[in-house]
DNA sequence: TTGACATATTCTTATATGGGAATATAATTG
DNA sequence: CAATTATATTCCCATATAAGAATATGTCAA
């Protein structure tokens, strides 16, 4: 098998550069018809058509029809999980890395006390 | 061509289900060997090795050899891109969405006015 | 109805994977 | 050196793309 669907995973939809730029024009939280998309963007009609789609079936963007025009719309919340993710690393890059590293030492510690056990164990 | 390169975006990097697994194992920002990893994930060591070699690429992980082992440890500040990226999206569902939508609706109106125009240029 | 405009879909192609199996490389120990 | 342990690499395969071209579908306007 190769990689999970773009078509169910967030992380793997917004994998994608031009699938970033798409939200990006929608960023605003406003609607945009396809082709406002691909005249902001310099893509081919097929090619945002395509990258819509994709981010429609994950939910990260809205659809309706208005005429001869379909306007998508950002459903940000479907980011949400992404957010949520990387923030458990925000500590990282915010804090001085002081605290984290005197935790992380700590820690290494008392794994190396119990390494053989651990290792043999399930 | 197909998707960007997984060794050189750290979107796309992450976008894999398992990498996030070993990038979770090493979350506490302490070193691992990767027979560690093979044995909290029950992943067969291929696979790890393969994982932990795409994140080392991309600088996500780091590795430093200790004797027989090879210790990799969780580079978090390559996470920043991404963590700054989804930012951008938190307001949508940290505040009363209130505020948004006026700003939206606002912002409607203006492009409905100007759009005949825009759509000719460029 | 015909034409013009907006968007989606289909087909093809090149390519980048991820997984599994087997094997290679490295370092440690007796 | 031989055996063992730890990791990486290689080969093969199935598959999921993304892009491009061409075409289909849908909608509005004269």
């Amino acid at each position: 098998m190769a990689r999970a669907a773009t078509t169910t995973d967030v992380f793997n939809a917004i994998a994608e550069p031009r699938r970033r730029e798409v939200i990006a024009v929608l960023a605003d939280g406003q609607e945009y018809a396809v082709n406002e998309v691909v005249v902001r963007l310099r893509i081919p009609q097929p090619a945002v058509s395509k990258h819509l789609s994709v981010l429609r079936k994950v939910g990260v963007v809205s659809m309706v029809k208005r005429g001869q025009h379909r306007m998508y719309r950002l459903n940000a919340a479907k980011l949400k999980p992404v957010h949520d993710w990387v923030k458990t690393f925000e500590r990282y890059w915010t804090h001085q890395m002081g605290h984290i590293k005197e935790r992380a030492e700590r820690k290494a510690l008392e794994r190396m006390i119990s390494t053989d056990s651990r290792t043999k164990e399930e």
